[in-house]
DNA sequence: TAGATTGTTAATCGATTAACAATC
DNA sequence: TAGATTGTTAATCGATTAACAATC
């Protein structure tokens, strides 16, 4: 908390998987640890590890190490977790149902208040608890709703025009599974992407060039 | 190609990305592109572009820039496109069967040669062109065809068994759908994680966090 | 108190950007 | 040739690591 001045695009990726070790240390009773000892288990170093930390405070004790509890509770509330961030998911494909049905969004400080798609014959049908609405309802849904972050699961044919509108509707925030650059278009975003085939593009580069 | 010394992972993780954008330029029919629009439509800086290109080789042509198609196949040759790395899927929830279905994998230099669940109702069935297999088959099975890479769509609780054998049978590349940290256990190992919960987390706290 | 481990500053390393000579 | 744009080196910037004084 505090003084919480710039924080790096780096540290800030590296919160979550704090608090996924920090859970798994509660699952397994242990309750204090030391930052040598977590950098064993993340595979981070010790003193980035004190280094992130120290970017919202001094969550450790000298000579003790860290509460595991208090540290996991911290992290969780500077991330935010405790909060509600109103959410919608635009397109039920394979992608949108699999997130939709697999992911606990609750848990992860988000609430989705809205599942749209255009095919007539999804639309009205139930999922995971959602009754799937007609996109062509999507901006009145946003004027009288304001949802803040928009979940992108579209093909590439229709998501720019889609993401424009939701944009000039006030939505600035996206959780991006399609192939469009999002903030490449509309500067004043906050984008994070989920590009499923650059990460297997990737994955066959490193096979294919191992001895690097 | 040539002299490829040790390419850092930054430069390697934007090759896909240019990939993406030298097909969508082949779409419309641009066949000549400079650094500087390239810079315009990726949102990457014009020295940065010529310089990640530069580590494979002088594709561009001074005054001129580059040849699309021809670059476009550079780009597809470095990442190993054209090859086809021996894959197989193990654990057919939703985001296995999502994987599955959705990805072109041949078309991004993958052939996924075996598909495995431990659910006896799933066993036998057909998912996308694949019989599913067993997964008391799978040394068996890994030990007679030896796949390069295995798909790890598992939950947290039997991942970590699974991939310690293996590992042990051989298999060293895996993409890593579970919250499992693959590389911390196996040190020899080349691993690209898809962690949709860090993502999610990602976005939650810089939604929380918009004057940062 | 002595030992351990943090918080934090300084040093290093690597990646990005700027600049420009080479050259098409 | 003149204009444009690359390839490449040098300068800058930021992130990681090392080191250690503070302190529990």
């Amino acid at each position: 908390m505090s003084k919480r001045n710039k924080i790096s695009l780096s540290v800030i990726r590296r919160l979550p998987k704090y608090y996924r070790f920090l859970n798994h240390l509660i699952s397994q009773d242990i309750n204090r640890i030391s930052s040598s000892k977590l950098s064993e288990i993340t595979g981070l170093t010790a003193p980035q590890i004190r280094q992130d930390l120290n970017c919202f405070g001094g969550f450790g004790q000298q000579g003790y190490g860290y509460n595991v509890a208090e540290l996991k509770n911290q992290v969780a509330s500077i991330i935010g977790i405790n909060k509600s961030i109103s959410a919608i998911l635009i397109g039920i494909g394979n992608i949108g149902k699999t997130i939709l049905t697999h992911l606990q969004f609750e848990s992860m400080g988000f609430k989705i208040n809205g599942v749209f798609d255009n095919d007539s014959l999804k639309i009205g049908a139930n999922i995971a608890g959602f009754q799937i609405m007609d996109v062509n309802y999507l901006l009145d849904f946003c004027s009288i709703n304001n949802p803040t972050v928009a979940i992108i699961c579209l093909p590439m044919s229709v998501v720019g025009d889609i993401v424009k509108k939701l944009v000039n509707n006030g939505v600035r925030c996206f959780w991006n599974f399609s192939h469009y650059d999002i903030s490449v278009e509309h500067s004043n975003t906050i984008v994070e992407n989920v590009h499923l085939q650059d990460s297997l593009l990737t994955l066959c580069y490193r096979v294919n060039n191992q001895e690097n």
